[in-house]
This record gives C-alpha cells, sequence and structure tokens, in this order.
DNA sequence: TACAAATTTGACCGACTGGTCAATATTTTT
DNA sequence: AAAAATATTGACCAGTCGGTCAAATTTGTA
C-alpha cells in the first residue's frame, strides 16, 4: 500500500479540489519563471500560502507536481489544432487556428513559456506527448491541408512547416515576451499589434 | 586587491586560453541544456575535464561563467542582422538574413537554446543588451524595410513584426528541435528540409 | 639550477533543498 | 459526543551545490 494518499478513488473532497487547484496555480507562476529545476518547493508552498508537507501531502514529489501541471496543459494545448475542420475553408480554418494560438500567447503565457522550457530541455516529461498523440493530430491535420493544396484551395506547400511556422510565430509572442517588449516599448500589447500582420503573413503564404 | 585572479590586464598565456576555452566549451553545453540553475559546476568541471576549484580560478563564480558565456554570444547573435544592406536589393537581403538565421540553428542550436532559455527567464542577464544594442539595430534595420516598403519595392507592411516572425521561425528550428523531430521523425535534417518552404513564405509575405 | 609566478587540487564548509515523520488539529461520520 | 478519517505542520535529515583555502605541483624566467 502506498504511504500516503489523498483517497485517491474516490471523489475528491472540496477541500482537496480547492488546495490541489491552489497549488496547480502556484507551480504553473513558479515552474514557468524558474524552470523545473530552478524552482523550489518552498517557492511553490509560499506561492500558495500552504506548508511545504502539506503540498507533499497532495503531490508526492516535485516532479509529480510538474508532470500534474504539464498534463494538466496538454489538452488545452492541442484543443485549437483539434479545432481545424478539413471540410471548412482553408483560410478560414487556418486564419482562425492561428488567431487562436496568438490568443493562447496573450491569455496563456506562463503556460506557453513552461511548454517552451520542457520543449528547450529535450521534452523529459512529455517526450511521448510529442511523439504519440500530437504527431497523431499534427499529421492528420497535415494530410487535410496537402488535401487543400491538392485541389488547388491553396498554394502547394508543406504542411508540416507550416504549422511549425504558425506555431513559432504565434507562440514567439508568450515565449519571448521579454525581448518582443525591450523593442517595442511603446506598445501595449505586442500580441493584438502582431494580429493583422500574422493574419496577412499566412494569407498570402496560403494564396496559390 | 581582488582575492585572485589569472593575470587580468597582461595578456593570457597559452594555458589560459586554452583552459578558459574549455570551459566556455563545456559550458555552453551544460548550460544549454539543464538551464542556468539546472547546471551545476561539477558538471562543467567534468566536461572540461578539470576540477572545480581550477575552474573558480578562471571565473570566480557561476554566474561569471555563464555571463562569459552569454556575452560571447551576443556578438554571433547580431551579425546576420548587422549584415542587412539597406542599398542592397529588398528581397536579396531579408531572405539572405533568413537563410543565414536558419543556418546559425543548424550549425549552433545549442547556442540559441542557451538564448531562449536566458530570455525566457526574462532575460536576467542579458536585459540591457535588449533594451540597447539589439534595440538599436532593429530599429535600424527596421527603418531600413520601411524605406523598401515607402518606395514600393516590397508590400507595406510592419518591419518589427516581420523580424520577429524571421526570429521565430527559424530559431524554432533550433529551439524546439525535440518537437519538430517527434513529428518529423522521417526527416535527416529539419532545418534544410524547411529552407525552401520559409523562402517561399518570406517571398510571398515581402510581395506587394 | 634556483627562484618566483602561475596553476591545480583535496579537503572542507555553510546554505539550500527535496523529502520524512511523528504529533497535532480539523473535518466527517457514526 | 465519540470515533474515525482527513488535513496540517514543526522539526528534522541526508544529499547536493556553490564556493573557500591552504598546500602541492607545474611552468616560466633569470
Amino acid at each position: 500500500m502506498a504511504k500516503q494518499a489523498p483517497n485517491t478513488g474516490t471523489r475528491p473532497s472540496r477541500i482537496q479540489q480547492k488546495n490541489r487547484n491552489a497549488i496547480m496555480a502556484a507551480a504553473l507562476q513558479v515552474f514557468a519563471s524558474q524552470g523545473f529545476r530552478g524552482a523550489t518547493l518552498d517557492q511553490i508552498a509560499v506561492a500558495c500560502d500552504m506548508s511545504k508537507p502539506n503540498l507533499l501531502y497532495y503531490y508526492h514529489s516535485k516532479e509529480e507536481v510538474y508532470r500534474a501541471l504539464l498534463e494538466q496543459l496538454l489538452d488545452d494545448w492541442l484543443a485549437p489544432l483539434r479545432q481545424i475542420d478539413p471540410t471548412g475553408d482553408p483560410f478560414d480554418e487556418i486564419l482562425r487556428y492561428a488567431a487562436r494560438k496568438l490568443q493562447m500567447s496573450k491569455e496563456m503565457p506562463r503556460q506557453s513559456r513552461l511548454f517552451a522550457n520542457e520543449v528547450l530541455r529535450g521534452a523529459p516529461q512529455v517526450g511521448h506527448f510529442l511523439q504519440g498523440e500530437l504527431k497523431s493530430l499534427v499529421d492528420e491535420k497535415a494530410a487535410a491541408i496537402s488535401d487543400w493544396s491538392a485541389r488547388g484551395l491553396i498554394a502547394p506547400l508543406d504542411p508540416h512547416h507550416l504549422i511549425f511556422s504558425i506555431w513559432a510565430i504565434t507562440q514567439h509572442y508568450a515565449d519571448f515576451d521579454t525581448q518582443v517588449r525591450a523593442i517595442l516599448p511603446h506598445v501595449a500589447e505586442p500580441v493584438d499589434d502582431a494580429a493583422d500582420f500574422v493574419a496577412t503573413l499566412i494569407r498570402k503564404t496560403l494564396t496559390p
């Protein structure tokens, strides 16, 4: 029997729900800004106003906190890509996808940086996700894009690199926020400022 | 007087040159894959086959090693952007710039990840560089691009966001290498595979 | 060779950090 | 209200890590 564990199996109590949420929120903040190794349990505990042993009562190790946080993130991460509809209009679908990603960079920059940090280190925790779920979904949507190309609805192009480019550009505004703001100190919200440019770039790229 | 310091002021000896180079090479490897906090002096010392106290004889602290490494990197980092010639052909200049950045991602991926890691954390060490040298240079080249736009040589577009996009796309292949290879397991060299796509994307974006 | 300067290292230290544990407090159930 | 289950914590520990230091070794030089 495991040493301890808040009633796994049964429905989590109200207090558990609350504390786990508080921990995840604090962990996101700390891990995103310090990285896995740089973050400390004490920092997370302080951030969610909880003692360190109590935190470890809910998650048995630092790594478990980190993994839980990532797992929770991965759902949200795939959502926009899933919404691409192969039967829809190519321009609409792809432009809307990019707009959603850009919005996520604006609204969830810490999640983006957390993920970037994980991949930057070689994806020690989410390697299987990249090779499994993510690759499957990307391949599926890439096939749809190829189909659009083949039917002449958009330019002939490599669908995988198109997706990479959209990821790169949109996430850049979250991951490199510090750099962007250093260069555009007068712009209040770089993401909003970039929206038109990004849309135009993609539209031109897709046009046959 | 400082506690100790390999003859600062005089020309570094042959042995110093060699050891400092070895340390920088080892530090690049370790810092790029583990981040500042994740890296340990022992790891770096082992990587350059040197005792830890000896390493600290050349650089007085972990942070000093890290700063020296970044400083050395920043020169190379600006080089391609500097080469953009405002009097040259816009398409040639910008496409060549992107090609150079892409090549850097292929040949210096660890440097790219080191830089990404630093900026991701809020640029604690290179914040001044971003706001100073980098911003100046970017603004200068952005002005050149605006001029090209005004003269109708390229489409009217926001030069800053164009530069961001080029950075994002090209560096993506270094920083997110793990993800790229997870999705393109059959591609030997993703950067080479991407070159055509990126060139086309930029060409279309620039075309009025 | 002899001497000085530069280089190298084993041993050590204090601070930090992830994690444990027994004891206490709180909530839920009977 | 009593008992049981759940939640919380102070005190503590072992390992790690950045950094020090005095002593030893090597290198450069007169």
